[in-house]
RNA sequence: GCCGACAUAGCUUAGUUGGUGGAGCGGUGGACUGUUAAUCCACAGGUCGCAGGUUCGAGUCCUGCUGUCGGCGCCA
């Protein structure tokens, strides 16, 4: 009984059809119900066009005082932008600029628009700030997801996010959930948030990894996507202090099958979004041709000292140790047209559950991906290391304390194998895949050192 | 943590060697029967980020503060 007046309920306010419907030309020369918010509006005192909005497109609707009389003609006319309403009328063909129009035969505002606070980003706002990144858009992020690059923006990534799972679903993989509140650091020791946590100190999980690893044993292969958190003062277009992690634990895996697995997960992203958002890549300004060569190239390797080797070519000073970063980065992959692996970095440079080489230890078998067009690391992962012996030595060699890592140790202590897995980085892979200029431009309420609000 | 910029109406901005701040968009009122970033006319709207200083006089010059933006390091 409560459901079915729940069910009635829903059946009145549901919405029936969508604006991209009827540009579809499903519904020519009948008579539709469409609900939305005006996006655009001019006219005279007999006729008003209105451009209305759904999630889905704008369609113009033509408003005529002699059709729908004087109190509707009114009403809408007097409507500024960003009303809600719900309108009716006659689908038309026309061979004017937007495709098919409404021939409105009534209408009712849902939610006006006080003139006094008229909607506040205009034209004018948005002409200067291609990508929405002045102060002003961002104080008012709110309202600007309702901007048409921002919606194609967040239906990029949501398919996206949608191939990820279906890529690990596919593969059979586990998804597992590891806790956002941890006792301790991943990496080093300078980028966790601390919260007060009743008392003592907690803090906001850097990476799922080390708790992936506790559940290696139990499902063999598993992955998430989570929010990871990092306290670091970056000041880049590639960073955020909250940002969306990718990661997959795999048993039995060399650091080679991960890579694997990688490279067939990019690819798989990329074939995903030529399938379903050409259209908003596009209309977001990217080049279709460069995103199908993600989904259909390889993805090359090169070990660390190749990579060196050829900074060195080109005259860039770099020395055998050092880890690489971004602005050489840079410069090794500006003739990349696909992201390369970088693989078998110095141990020196690398946190200690990376394991060492077998064939020369002062390498460790770990990998980045590094996208190209200057987008920066995409991936990072490797081979861990598993025998409770190395780890304890790379623990001590690290000065890294044993006790915070007691239960990492157990894991080894009981029955440990070959594992590994990597991180991928969902939004930039979104500004990546989008050609966004700035990774907040794909992330609707984006997180950085001097940015919580709104 | 380091380096570099910027701050003028709701928004985007002009503002000369220091001499009482202009425009476009948006809003309000009006004109126009097919516009499409509509057009045209009129009106309203500003402690020029904050606090000091120099000066007869500061949006403009100087100092400090705050906020924001960009770049580096760190990484996904």
């Amino acid at each position: 009984m409560i459901w079915k007046i729940h069910f009635d309920m829903m059946s009145n306010m549901a919405k029936q059809i969508w604006i991209s419907d009827i540009q579809d030309g499903n519904y020519d020369d009948s008579e539709v119900e469409i609900k939305g918010w005006i996006h655009r509006f001019r006219g005279s005192k007999k006729i008003w066009f209105m451009v209305i909005r759904d999630s889905t497109g704008t369609i113009q609707c033509v408003i005529k005082k002699e059709i729908v009389g004087e109190d509707v003609f009114n009403l809408l006319r007097n409507s500024l932008t960003e009303s809600s309403l719900v309108i009716k009328g006659i689908v038309i063909q026309t061979d004017r600029e937007h495709g098919r129009e409404l021939q409105v035969t009534s209408g009712k505002i849902i939610g006006s628009v006080n003139p006094e606070k008229p909607y506040p980003i205009t034209e004018s706002a948005m002409e200067e700030a291609e990508g929405g990144e002045t102060e002003f858009l961002l104080d008012k992020r709110h309202l600007y997801l309702r901007t048409s690059r921002m919606t194609k923006m967040l239906k990029i990534r949501s398919s996206v996010f949608s191939a990820i799972h279906s890529f690990f679903r596919d593969l059979d993989f586990i998804e597992y959930q590891a806790p956002n509140f941890v006792a301790g650091a991943v990496e080093g020791g300078s980028t966790l948030f601390e919260v007060p946590y009743f008392g003592r100190k907690a803090y906001l999980t850097q990476s799922w990894q080390l708790y992936a690893e506790a559940a290696m044993p139990a499902l063999e292969r598993l992955y998430t996507i989570a929010p990871s958190f990092r306290a670091e003062k970056s000041r880049t277009r590639r960073h955020l202090t909250e940002f969306w992690h990718a990661e997959m634990e795999v048993a039995w895996a060399s650091n080679e099958e991960i890579m694997n697995y990688g490279e067939k997960l990019v690819r798989h992203i990329s074939s995903s979004l030529i399938d379903e958002r050409s259209a908003e890549l596009e209309a977001v300004g990217r080049d279709l041709d460069k995103v199908s060569k993600f989904a259909d190239m390889t993805f090359p390797r090169m070990k660390y000292d190749e990579a060196i080797e050829i900074l060195q070519s080109k005259g860039v000073d770099v020395e055998w140790g050092q880890d690489l970063d971004y602005s050489k980065e840079k410069i090794l992959t500006q003739d990349f047209e696909v992201p390369n692996f970088l693989t078998h970095y110095p141990k020196i440079a690398k946190p200690f559950y990376h394991r060492a080489d077998p064939d020369d230890d002062k390498y460790v078998l770990c990998h980045d991906l590094l996208a190209p067009e200057g987008y920066g690391e995409i991936i990072g992962g490797g081979e861990r290391t598993w025998t409770e012996k190395e780890i304890l030595e790379r623990i001590d060699e690290e000065g890294t304390p044993r006790d915070a890592y007691e239960f990492y140790i157990d894991i080894r202590r009981y029955g440990g194998v070959p594992h590994g897995g990597f991180g991928l980085g969902v939004d930039r892979v979104c500004a990546w895949l989008s050609g966004a200029d700035h990774i907040r431009e794909v992330i609707p309420f984006p997180r950085d050192s001097r940015r919580v609000t709104p």
